[in-house]
DNA sequence: GAGTGGCTGACAGATCGCTGACAAGGGCTC
DNA sequence: GAGCCCTTGTCAGCGATCTGTCAGCCACTC
């Protein structure tokens, strides 16, 4: 679960990003408007936490650009207690949910894993690609209707390439989704594991684009 | 089955909580508003029992949220006898049923159930999988038509796990499941529960997904 | 044919889930 | 109230699996 904490606070940001990482959430960090819709617009994540005082540009308006830009990922508001307006403003431009200042951190955590839960049950259990057949509920992949054991890291790396089916995914991405930020960056474990996974399910599925990533065709090959 | 109860009266609430636990379920309880849309929110709950009355957000007003939020699971109110129009309120917000006070505890038990059933999409009592059937109103589970004695918590699980068949349930669901908020995150007590379960019903029922959870699967193997 | 990027097999430390033993607590009987 | 049984959580140890690292190899590109 990788998320962007919106936050200039360095205060609030560190032991917000401190608790979340303990929670085992990948968390990367934006301290102003430009710098967190760049990254909101370029990035994948599960969830986005969104502070709305922000210098450059304000949070409002970060959140309507992306929602302008087709962007559906789940943000959570901080905003200042009792601040009706403020919130009624948040769910129009997009927002998920709001959390009002301060929070205990469990709160926090409850209603990220909530927004996130919600994200991810509208998803179809059942995402079918050639002989393959990936079934989100039962955390299983099958080809040809024959089930496939596959280990957990092998599954993610499986469910994350054919859930973004018909476009590149570079390893940058692979790793930044399967693995924590601190991870060594020049591993080959991304390598390693796509190897695995064609050994269990066969070579046709997940292609390599030299110096670019793996895909995934939304066919079928 | 876990379930939240949203009574403010301490007499009142005790004595239902007393009963529902007598009757298997895991109850957590809140007392007013705030405190109940956040917990309706963040946790899964079988279902609500929701008081009207209550200080800081009023009943229909957390259960609206609830329900804007995307919150399905089924919610009882409980209401004044013969208050038609507060009953026409709270079916419009999205309560499933309505319960006048003051109630037989039977009654409350019986419409609980009922309602659970229901949003389980199990018309009857009985779920079959494989060679096992769990009867839900007689609590009784029997493996090839021989009864099996279960212990209250095994039940549960049990229970639980089939009433979700065909996904997987992850050790922290069954954790929430089966035991009160404060428990203790990191103790193995599921996985002793399902060891003591496989030896009384066999090793098919409950498979393990290393590294995500538990999974019974909807036909039986 | 050189260079780069990606693939593979072997390996070992880490992790995960299962099990048996144990003890605390509750309820029942006598 | 003593003794007994049942339930249930804790703990330690075990075995299996998982997974990242590394070195060497292969294949594509220019």
């Amino acid at each position: 679960m990788r998320v962007l904490l919106v936050e200039d606070d360095d205060r609030v940001g560190d032991a917000v990003e401190a608790v979340l990482e303990a929670g085992g959430f990948v968390v990367d960090r934006s301290r102003d408007g430009e710098d967190a819709w760049f990254k909101g617009d370029t990035e994948h994540y599960s969830a986005v936490i969104l502070d709305l005082g922000l210098p450059g540009m304000d949070g409002l308006s970060v959140l309507r650009r992306w929602r302008a830009a087709g962007q559906r990922m789940p943000v959570l508001i901080l905003t200042a207690r009792g601040d009706w307006g403020e919130r009624v403003e948040g769910i129009d431009a997009g927002a998920d949910d709001y959390l009002p200042k301060p929070f205990r951190m469990e709160e926090l955590q409850a209603r990220l894993r909530a927004l996130i839960r919600r994200s991810a049950g509208q998803a179809s259990a059942l995402i079918e690609i050639g002989k393959t057949i990936l079934d989100t509920r039962r955390m299983s992949v099958s080809v040809e209707g024959v089930p496939i054991h596959l280990s957990p890291q092998e599954y993610r790396l499986v469910s994350y390439l054919m859930q973004h089916a018909g476009r590149v995914v570079s390893q940058l991405e692979l790793t930044e989704q399967l693995y924590a930020q601190d991870f060594e960056r020049d591993s080959n474990a991304v390598e390693v594991l796509v190897g695995r996974v064609r050994r269990k399910l066969g070579t046709d599925l997940i292609q390599t684009r030299r110096g670019f990533g793996y895909l995934v065709e939304l066919d079928g090959v």
